[in-house]
DNA sequence: TCTAGAAGCCGGAGGTGTGT
DNA sequence: ACACACCTCCGGCTTCTAGA
């Protein structure tokens, strides 16, 4: 057994398919199935069930998945260890994080990671919060930024802090003039939010769960730029932290204003998986994570 | 009939042993 | 130390087989 053969086998499992998965790594089919059943005979194990219509993995090719996953971030980290060992962080590592925060952290992070770690490639992704974790669990992400509420106990996180929620609307409109607002208040107006499986709106829904106060939804957008838009053009009114908005408010047409009593915050975490070994790339991330988001405290 | 995996065969690359 | 022969391993190509 060795770590292209249990390389390959994740890559089938993850496919689903002999071809798809030789054409991914690089491979010949006959040469990635050879592969396979040497890792099978090894183990003593049949791990996948072929079809004529592609594989599926068994019991076994399950277990040994798992476990396969494991040894290869070892092999990853063990490599990219001895790397940072002679002064270089190299590798790859897969960030998500989501898009309110992506629209203002991503250029200033990214761009500062890459001048200090140029060796190390990089796949950002931007995705819904429960997206994310998704990706997290299923070892598609080293790393992510999520919105705390239902995190994963196969997860491991860090509190990035807390960021105000500001009722965002047109400048010229009467709820704007105010130097704030009550929640019951903004439950009344008409809201363009994002749909129920955005982090966002989950959390203004139990706000107004616990403060008997329905939200009025006037249009569900999940895109940034489409709720900023509506809002533009006086459909309704949104909610977003302070940093959002000013990323996206281009012409200084729209205003935030607090929401009070209770006031509205979002808590975000950085993520990865509990049994992770952490590679140098990743550390560095989190590293550059936590320093960027302490700027701007 | 089409698609996808398996089997057989061949060639190239690298390792090992032996002779000079 | 070097050159050569042989062996093993790996990957590609072609063909066959099975299932939808």
């Amino acid at each position: 057994m060795d770590l292209k053969q249990l390389n390959a086998f994740v890559v089938v499992a993850d496919t689903g398919s002999m071809v798809a998965a030789a054409s991914q790594l690089g491979l010949s089919q006959p040469s990635l199935s050879r592969l396979i059943r040497q890792l099978e005979a090894d183990l003593g194990s049949r791990l996948l069930h072929r079809t004529g219509r592609g594989v599926s993995v068994t019991d076994s090719g399950r277990m040994v998945m798992e476990q396969a996953r494991a040894l290869l971030d070892q092999a990853t980290a063990l490599r990219q260890s001895v790397a940072a060992h002679q002064g270089q962080v190299s590798g790859q590592l897969a960030f998500g994080l989501p898009p309110s925060m992506g629209v203002y952290l991503s250029g200033p992070l990214i761009s500062d990671y890459h001048r200090r770690y140029p060796l190390v490639h990089l796949q950002i992704g931007e995705a819904l919060s429960g997206d994310l974790q998704e990706r997290l669990l299923a070892h598609k992400l080293d790393l992510a930024i999520l919105y705390d509420g239902a995190i994963s106990a196969s997860l491991s996180v860090l509190p990035l802090g807390r960021e105000p929620l500001l009722l965002i609307g047109p400048a010229d409109q009467a709820p704007m003039q105010q130097r704030d607002i009550t929640f019951e208040q903004v439950a009344r107006l008409p809201l363009v939010l994002p749909g129920v499986r955005h982090g966002l709106r989950a959390l203004l829904e139990q706000y107004a769960f616990r403060e008997s106060r329905p939200l009025t939804l006037a249009v569900e957008a999940d895109s940034l730029r489409v709720q900023l838009d509506l809002v533009r053009r006086g459909l309704g009114f949104t909610i977003l932290p302070a940093r959002t908005l000013k990323a996206l408010n281009d012409d200084g047409r729209l205003v935030g204003i607090p929401v009070l009593s209770p006031s509205l915050e979002r808590r975000s975490v950085l993520a990865w998986r509990r049994d992770a070994v952490l590679s140098p790339a990743t550390l560095a991330m989190r590293d550059a994570v936590l320093d960027q988001i302490a700027s701007y405290a």
